[in-house]
RNA sequence: GCCCCGGUAGCUCAGUUGGAUAGAGCACCCGCCUUCUAAGCGGGUGGUCGGCGGUUCGAAUCCGCCCCGGGGCGCCA
């Protein structure tokens, strides 16, 4: 867990240069280097900034904390930034900003190419494992939270400077797949023209097919002779099909080209459905991505081998397991029968993620109920060392998991004819609804949009429905299970993705009309004159310090409360600042700059998300 | 049985990692469009932060014990 790097601290956020200055204070007053603590005020009327530190300090020394507080403000040299520094409270320093800190600041992110963020200290990649679907079966709404969560969390490292690699674990290989090929196999079916249907169809099809949980259950009770031959008759055909499976599946594993090429088929019938899922959710995820089980099928033997020469594994009733020290059931590693399972497979992965595409850091952005089993390959891969880089750095493996997504009923999704609800539909349905609103909007003769063409509004409500989709999933906590509303979700007032994209159209709006050229605008000299412009020029100059959180904790909710506060900032200087009507040409290209900015950092912040900022809405 | 994750306004959720008077949205009530997009803004009603105890200048946040809900526990992936 300990990472050697020092953290980068945004150069734009005057947050950075007031922890150098009190960093020195306290270091001159107490003799240590500690953290000041820097916040920006919970309360405008403290100021803009406090400084936390002098409390905790007073305590471990046993000193009166005001009067330490009184000590270290006295030391800091802060006289060309701050116009008011005063202790307040228990030992609070509140520190309020000169105007043309601000301002010298807010130029000094305006020129910078990433928005403030510092380039990365970490040479290493960061690998993102997301969507996680299955050859043969349809998305789901779960599939929704690993596409998105792992698409957005992949922008926040690019944004961070980081080499990022999509990594899709597609569950591609194995009994399941042969079953299904096998049973495509016996009704003859055209694999030219397969749809998705086709396969789904088929997939539980042959489960059905080979069910002996019956005679299973016969077997374990201790059911008589006769009971038992009564369920054999029965389950005959399914004993034939799953033998049927099994040799198809030797047949896959062995390189049989008529097979294999059959299941490739298969991988990309089922693909085409991920992929135009996320041309529509504008998620970078495309056959470049696709890794799956298959891709680590000759790696397995070797990392049982591996384990076992190392003394990390043992037999254990014919099965070899790796054991933990503190915990009780082992990591099954190969099964009695020689075969191996998915914890193999994800070892083989975590090797390949950190060695071969050098990761320091690896997140899995899968659900919440693999939680355990990502500990114990976790645990197992660090045991062995395999949480290093090709350089021998110390990689940090993450399982992000989320919560399930429930029905307003807080059971699991279902459509109103109690269908499982598909990711598909979902989609659809945001992209209809959005493309709705906007059109009956569009209605209004003084709207801006009014008079496009119906495509270029479906194109709009298509941004809109989807952007209500994403934010209303990222924008929470991801670890929570999560009700999925519909209604709620396409809601276009409130805390929602369309509150945020009208505040960039209006904002489009502003600067478009404005007659001004960007060149002109950005050559204008920032004046912080009214206090709801010094209030977003602050939260502005925090962008860069948002998106390291965002990069440290893997919270992408952190993203979300930003822009809102953002867009709730803006909105605020849009209702009492006139930018177009301004008393002056001066302030009227002061205000256009700070809404250049603002619409920037807007933009950025949204495609953090993946969300798309449209001119007009 | 063991382990993990939750519980905050009527509903859905935030809460900047221990900070100052716990905040939004929806719903409900009042106000603001001859002025840059009213998908907006301002104000109001609404709280035993599951319960009890502890740690300290200070707790929704940390520690302990309970209550309630969800999930996971060897040859599926």
């Amino acid at each position: 867990m300990t990472q050697p790097v020092t953290t980068p601290r945004p150069a734009c956020d005057p947050a950075t240069e007031l922890d150098v200055r009190f960093r020195a204070a306290i270091r001159a007053v107490i003799g240590t280097e500690v953290d000041p603590q820097i916040r920006p005020s919970g309360n405008a009327k403290f100021g803009d900034f406090q400084v936390n530190a002098a409390m905790a300090l007073a305590k471990e020394r046993g000193t009166n904390p005001r009067a330490l507080a009184e000590e270290i403000l006295q030391s800091a040299d802060l006289a060309d930034i701050a116009e008011k520094c005063e202790v307040a409270g228990p030992g609070f320093v509140n520190v309020t900003l000169t105007r043309a800190c601000i301002e010298r600041a807010l130029t000094k992110l305006s020129m910078s190419e990433t928005l403030g963020v510092p380039a990365p200290t970490d040479p290493h990649a960061v690998v993102v494992d997301l969507c996680g679907v299955n050859v043969a079966k349809q998305m789901h709404v779960g599939h929704l939270r690993a596409t998105i969560i792992g698409d957005s969390l992949a922008r926040v490292f690019e944004r961070l400077g980081r080499k990022v690699w999509r990594e899709n674990h597609l569950g591609d290989w194995g009994l399941p797949i042969a079953m299904t090929l096998a049973k495509l196999l016996r009704e003859k079916a055209d694999f030219a023209r397969l749809t998705l249907d086709d396969l789904n169809h088929a997939y539980r099809g042959a489960q059905r097919e080979t069910s002996t949980a019956d005679l299973d259950a016969a077997y374990e009770f201790h059911c008589g002779p006769h009971r038992i031959a009564e369920f054999e008759v029965q389950y005959e055909p399914a004993r034939i099909a799953m033998e049927d499976a099994k040799k198809t599946l030797v047949r896959l594993q062995s390189g049989d080209t008529e097979i294999v090429r059959r299941w490739e088929r298969l991988i990309e019938v089922t693909m085409e459905q991920v992929y135009e899922a996320a041309r529509t959710l504008h998620v970078k995820v495309g056959p470049e991505n696709n890794r799956g089980e298959s891709f680590f099928r000759d790696r397995l033997g070797g990392v049982v081998e591996a384990f076992a020469k190392s003394g990390l594994a043992k037999s254990d009733r014919g099965a070899m397991v790796v054991p933990f020290a503190d915990r009780e059931r082992p990591l099954l590693i190969q099964k009695s029968d020689g075969g191996f399972l998915y914890a193999t497979t994800d070892l083989a992965a975590v090797r390949f993620r950190t060695y071969e595409l050098d990761g320091s850091l690896v997140v899995y952005v899968v659900d919440a109920r693999q939680r355990d089993h990502f500990r114990d390959v976790f645990d197992a891969a660090r045991t062995i060392g395999w949480n290093k880089t090709s350089d021998g750095a110390e990689s940090t493996l993450v399982h992000l998991g989320f919560g399930a997504v429930l029905g307003p009923d807080k059971k699991p999704l279902k459509t109103r004819s109690g269908e499982n609800f598909t990711l598909k539909d979902l989609l659809d349905e945001a992209c209809e609804r959005g493309t709705a609103e906007v059109t009956r909007r569009a209605a209004d003769p003084n709207a801006p949009t009014h008079g496009l063409p119906s495509s270029e509004l479906a194109k709009i409500g298509a941004a809109v429905g989807i952007a209500a989709v994403k934010y209303a999933d990222l924008s929470g906590d991801l670890t929570k299970d999560y009700v999925f509303d519909l209604d709620r979700m396409i809601a276009f007032e409130g805390d929602t993705g369309p509150y945020l994209q009208y505040a960039h159209a209006r904002i489009a709006s502003i600067l478009a009309k404005s007659g001004e050229t960007h060149a002109a605008i950005v050559a204008a000299p920032f004046a912080l004159s009214e206090p709801a412009e010094k209030a977003l020029a602050l939260h502005l100059l925090r962008y860069a310090q948002m998106a390291l959180d965002v990069g440290r904790t893997l919270e992408t909710n952190r993203v979300g409360l930003y822009l809102r506060t953002l867009a709730e900032l803006f909105n605020a200087f849009y209702q009492s600042c006139p930018v177009l009507k301004a008393d002056d040409a001066t302030t009227r290209l002061a205000r256009l700059r700070l809404c250049a900015m603002t619409r920037a950092v807007l933009a950025d912040g949204l495609s953090l998300y993946g969300i798309v900022a449209p001119d007009r809405m």
